[in-house]
DNA sequence: AAGTACACCAACCGCATGAGC
DNA sequence: CGCTCATGCGGTTGGTGTACT
């Protein structure tokens, strides 16, 4: 017995939403506000849609100051990070990039960054990246230094390419660590309830955005360089187990990094594990953290430094 | 020029969860 | 306490436009 459909399909509208819908549910939406129930909404302005389609077109469409594609690098940084840290909890990482929807970052992450990150070109990027070939083959006579200036993405042209392993090292690092284009810290932009809500979800000590926490590999054990309560050593990921330090409630941190695992399925290769190994944290970290860019890779020790968020969130 | 492959993205679907009764 | 219903979320699909062969 399946469960009960939330609307009577065959009287519902199905497929892309004309501009005589959008403006009635906006205009209605703007001047009623939903009154609390999407089910009944799309009755009461005569649309034939169902509610959660309302519900879907407001909220990725027609509420203000949505903001679709162009994702700057920082938006990537952001994006990825999240990933890492909380995996494809896509509404928790919208809520950290402003004017952006759950959908829109699903749809970029799949079809853009996924593939920017795991070196796969697109068709499009390896266009930009022969069309920029030719062109400073043509002026230049294929100096490497032309390529090398126009990498770091700043000047106008294409980079050099999106291809992740090139890119990683052409991100220019930010100046402040964990610092957003509008100059704000990225802690400051979240809302308490969210990290109540990560924490709740079980992403525990990973509440903390691990932009500003993160030590690359350099990290050889050295107490100086970890902030306060816990650490994760994630050469055991190379051996398919997990330690953790004292300091974290194992089944927490079991818990967190099962998650981890089975959500970031397919980002093996961050840790070394992947079949393509061609991926390694020097090139990740300048992305994920633009503050530890320093990292000199071949240390192995991979360390997630893991801030106790649950004092902070009054839940101890 | 036509057919095919690919990229992108809007929208749908079904599950999980919480609120209300 | 259990049921029902609405909502929110993440995964997936289908349509459309564009590039390639």
């Amino acid at each position: 017995m399946g469960r009960a459909p939330c609307c009577d399909k065959a009287s519902v509208k199905k497929g892309p939403w004309s501009p005589e819908e959008d403006a009635k549910l906006k205009s209605y939406i703007e001047q009623n506000g939903t009154g609390g129930n999407w089910i009944a909404l799309p009755q009461k302005i005569g649309l034939k849609r169902c509610g959660k389609s309302c519900r879907l077109r407001w909220l990725n469409y027609l509420r203000p100051n949505i903001r679709h594609g162009g994702f700057s690098e920082e938006e990537d940084r952001i994006i990825l990070s999240l990933y890492i840290s909380i995996g494809s909890r896509w509404s928790i990482i919208a809520a950290q990039l402003p004017g952006r929807t759950d959908n829109d970052i699903k749809n970029y992450w799949n079809t853009r960054l996924k593939k920017k990150l795991f070196g796969k070109q697109s068709r499009k990027d390896q266009r930009q990246q022969q069309q920029f070939m030719r062109q400073a083959t043509e002026s230049n006579g294929m100096k490497q230094e032309a390529a090398a200036g126009d990498a770091t993405g700043s000047s106008g042209m294409p980079a050099v390419t999106y291809n992740w392993h090139h890119q990683a090292m052409a991100v220019p690092v930010p100046p402040v660590p964990g610092t957003t284009m509008e100059g704000h810290r990225i802690g400051d932009e979240v809302d308490e309830s969210i990290r109540k809500l990560l924490y709740k979800l079980g992403a525990g000590p990973f509440a903390t955005l691990p932009l500003p926490q993160c030590t690359p590999p350099m990290y050889e054990g050295s107490p100086s360089l970890v902030p306060p309560s816990c650490t994760v050593d994630t050469t055991s990921l190379n051996e398919g187990g997990m330690q953790a330090s004292s300091a974290l409630p194992a089944l927490e941190l079991d818990q967190s990094f099962h998650f981890n695992q089975v959500k970031l399925d397919g980002l093996d290769c961050l840790f070394g594990m992947g079949a393509d190994q061609s991926l390694r944290w020097s090139e990740v970290s300048p992305l994920v953290c633009p503050n530890n860019a320093v990292a000199s890779s071949s240390q192995g020790m991979q360390q997630y430094c893991l801030v106790d968020e649950s004092a902070n969130l009054g839940m101890k």
